[in-house]
DNA sequence: TCAAAGTGTCACCGCTTTGTAACAGTGACG
DNA sequence: CGTCACTGTTACAAAGCGGTGACACTTTGA
């Protein structure tokens, strides 16, 4: 699954450039020159990383950033903030508004899609081909294996999907109506005890490689992937 | 809790600089020359984040990172390169490496600042206010956990919801009544008594990790979070 | 095309949790 | 000191909740 990103940037030519440069790298791009879009595009399909020009028409970028930050929906989006201005006050007051990365312009394009990838592969690790690990479960999830404690370890496609997921928000109580959303198709309408059942056939199959059981269930709240 | 930082810097003039403004900053802050230090350091003390300069005596920076990025006790720790050289395709090198960010001297200390602020906050939402405190008593709404004076504690769920209903509101005599509007379902219909019971059972399971009882009762009104 | 693997529900069982009653303490107040 | 309103604690039956094997149905892959 390619990682998904927004540029939000009104000048045109550059826009195109960076279009050019991330679909080449490998990402799913969508672009906009306005704010207010890209508030909805955000909403709309959360990307996984935003690119935001910090002047932007109508909007100014900083108040995007801040927007996106107030909604659930957006607050966990990595932002990277892209500026001509290089004043030391600005930089500042991006990253503390809620940017997580400062580019100014110009900058190497390359560079660009370095600082992207290095911020996925802190915020979206599946999605940069990087193994998951946690406890002594490892998740290759580009050459689609699974081991326990050393062990290679069969599972079915939902019980792998499901580690995933896991995996990426470790140490949270995850309610079954989540786990459905984020590991079944969305709209999939399936009974929150199936759930169980797969969190069994889960747990069954990462036993035959260790000793304890990472899966962690919370009464009448979810499961959490977590040592006990 | 106070974030710690490992410095690792071998311009003495500088690491004392960086050290002083993190400290004033309200970290708490370790500092090396040395590579094969830091990974000690680092193994050891696990830092919430790395500051590591390129050149460094002995082992180059890109080397440690490569290093901390191995081992599974710090491959976690999110890293940010410091360095002299601006050639792109050293960036671009430092951040596939497995460093999150990348900086380039002369720098402004209050930007690195605003930079780890930002890492930080990915990377440790806890870090970011979250978790309930009260005299000893934590709680982790994301976890859902709950320390008693630093040890795990077991409850069930309405303890939970109730000790959470208290931690939101400390210092303030909370009626039975209001209690069971705000633990139980809208339109239970429960027994004041009831209130009595669980409150005691909460206490029991406080009790178990610290040594006086966080609730005082209000004769003839309800409870309190307090101390005594 | 056919067997094997995977999937979603169900039902049953056992453990936890829950609300209430009963009873024993405890403090306030005359 | 004695009474009485309140609270702490324990016991218990009932409900809630999760684990699991069984099963029918679908998908996959040879």
């Amino acid at each position: 699954m390619k990682p998904r990103l927004l540029i939000v940037e009104d000048d045109a030519a550059l826009s195109e450039l960076l279009v050019w440069q991330f679909q080449n790298a490998g990402y799913e791009v969508e672009n906009t020159a306005d704010g207010e879009e890209a508030l909805l595009l955000a909403t709309e399909n959360t990307p996984d990383i935003i690119i935001l020009d910090w002047m932007i028409e109508q909007v100014p970028g900083i108040e995007v950033c801040r927007r996106l930050r107030r909604s659930p929906d957006t607050a966990q989006i990595p932002i990277i903030m892209l500026t001509a201005r290089s004043a030391e006050e600005d930089r500042i007051r991006g990253l503390e508004t809620g940017a997580d990365d400062y580019v100014t312009k110009p900058f190497s394009p390359r560079e660009l899609v370095a600082r992207v990838h290095a911020l996925l592969r802190r915020t979206k690790p599946a999605a940069t081909g990087q193994v998951l690990n946690f406890e002594g479960v490892q998740l290759d999830p580009v050459a689609h294996r699974v081991t326990s404690g050393g062990h290679a370890v069969d599972m079915g496609p939902t019980e792998f999907r499901l580690l995933r997921y896991f995996l990426e928000r470790p140490r949270r109580v995850l309610s079954r109506a989540q786990l459905i959303d984020g590991v079944w198709n969305r709209d999939a309408e399936i009974d929150e005890r199936t759930v169980d059942v797969h969190v069994g056939r889960l747990r069954k199959a990462l036993k035959t490689g260790m000793a304890g059981d990472p899966i962690r269930t919370v009464r009448s709240e979810g499961y959490s992937l977590d040592k006990k």
